[in-house]
DNA sequence: CTATAAATCAGTCGATTGACTTAATTGGCG
DNA sequence: CGCCAATTAAGTCAATCGACTGATTTATAG
């Protein structure tokens, strides 16, 4: 799983066959993704699984010591610290985070994971509480503004392990929680624009009427 | 390149063959995506530099009404409508967005394509502009929103373009770039907390000494 | 109408892939 | 020690892949 993970996150998905995987880990034969896992599609959802397990089991340590205050900050740091303190403990390089990215965005995995992940009974306790907090955004930006969250969480996490992997002098990880924590407090906190002034765009000229080439 | 793009975003990048595409169009012979493009690479890259170049043109447009105020609000509508006007424009259902999405997130073709992207004119124009409105952030923040902001663009379109897809009674596109220009002035405004306050995390624990199992 | 270029068709080639079968090897346990 | 199950090795198989070739059709310009 391990040598899938690297092969996929440095190559793509696209790129690395059942084979290469089985040869990577210095077996001769080359059925070893079959015999162990069936197939590409069980061998993905067996490691991010076991990802998801992990990451929601620090999600557990980390509302044990009482859930988070009535305020959004408390929340999203819920949301955030664990699984990018968990990419942070893999050391460096690592290439989870980089294959996540690419998992969910493959339409037959993406949906496949997607769901399992989202089941984890921690991360629902904690999106239900923030969910709790955004009460008075509508019902379909508070949704729409969950996904963006989730997305930048995976995003952000890729990008952070993707800098530290090719030794680009950035932020660490700690830094990297914290302005993720920031952004997304003022993503989930922001104001709602009532979606009948199309007009008041500051200086510009007409939004609309233009589009199609 | 439409029926490329359509069977990427269907099936995945990962499960189309260059046959399958020669198939889809009708051809008997296998040959054509090697013919017109060279290989699978150029073929996404030629997919993408077409959007790009009809996006950019769309930004062309919305900063020729004379760029936006001092606000940020105005610049980031700028990030934020011609993308999604354009892919309004393309009817419903739609697969550019998902479609770029999977090549994002593509070690070998995301660099290829992102590096492209970046370089349209008045997108640098746009992302110049809304950095001077931003300057009093920590230009290593301001670097991380900045790809926040355009991870969250590619990703809520591609959302929406696969809810509009299966039919789910979701947002319109109006609305939908509405949200995101919300949620995108709440993040890139939002207060940055300093690095140093690692114990002040409300009512939880010890934040840290825990991870790695 | 024709010359030229572009595009499509038809078929082949070697390489690769995943699925499969069968034998050899390993390690745990009584 | 010997048995047994799990794993690995070794090799086969049909199917598919991308690249290549050459003939034919189509589009375009003069």
């Amino acid at each position: 799983m391990a040598a899938a993970e690297r092969l996929y996150a440095e190559h793509g998905l696209l790129a690395v066959s059942n084979r290469r995987i089985g040869e990577a880990v210095g077996q001769r034969n080359v059925t070893a993704v079959g015999y162990h896992f069936g197939g590409r599609t069980e061998l993905v959802r067996a490691i991010m699984a076991r990802h998801g397990e992990q990451v929601d089991r620090l999600r557990g340590r980390c509302l044990a010591g009482g859930p988070p205050g009535d305020d959004v900050r408390g929340w999203v740091e819920c949301l955030v610290r664990p699984p990018l303190r968990y990419l942070a403990s893999l050391g460096v390089p690592s290439w989870s985070a980089r294959f996540g990215a690419q998992v969910m965005t493959d339409p037959a995995l993406g949906k496949l994971v997607g769901e399992e992940a989202c089941a984890r009974p921690h991360l629902r306790r904690i999106l239900d509480g923030l969910g709790r907090r955004l009460d008075h955004l509508p019902p379909p930006v508070r949704e729409s503004r969950g996904t963006m969250a989730r997305q930048l969480v995976t995003a952000v996490g890729a990008e952070q392990e993707r800098a530290l992997a090719e030794n680009d002098p950035r932020e660490s990880w700690e830094e990297t929680s914290q302005g993720l924590v920031d952004a997304l407090v003022g993503l989930l906190t922001a104001e709602v624009t009532e979606p009948t002034h199309t007009i008041r765009t500051q200086g510009k000229e007409t939004p609309d009427r233009e589009a199609q080439r």
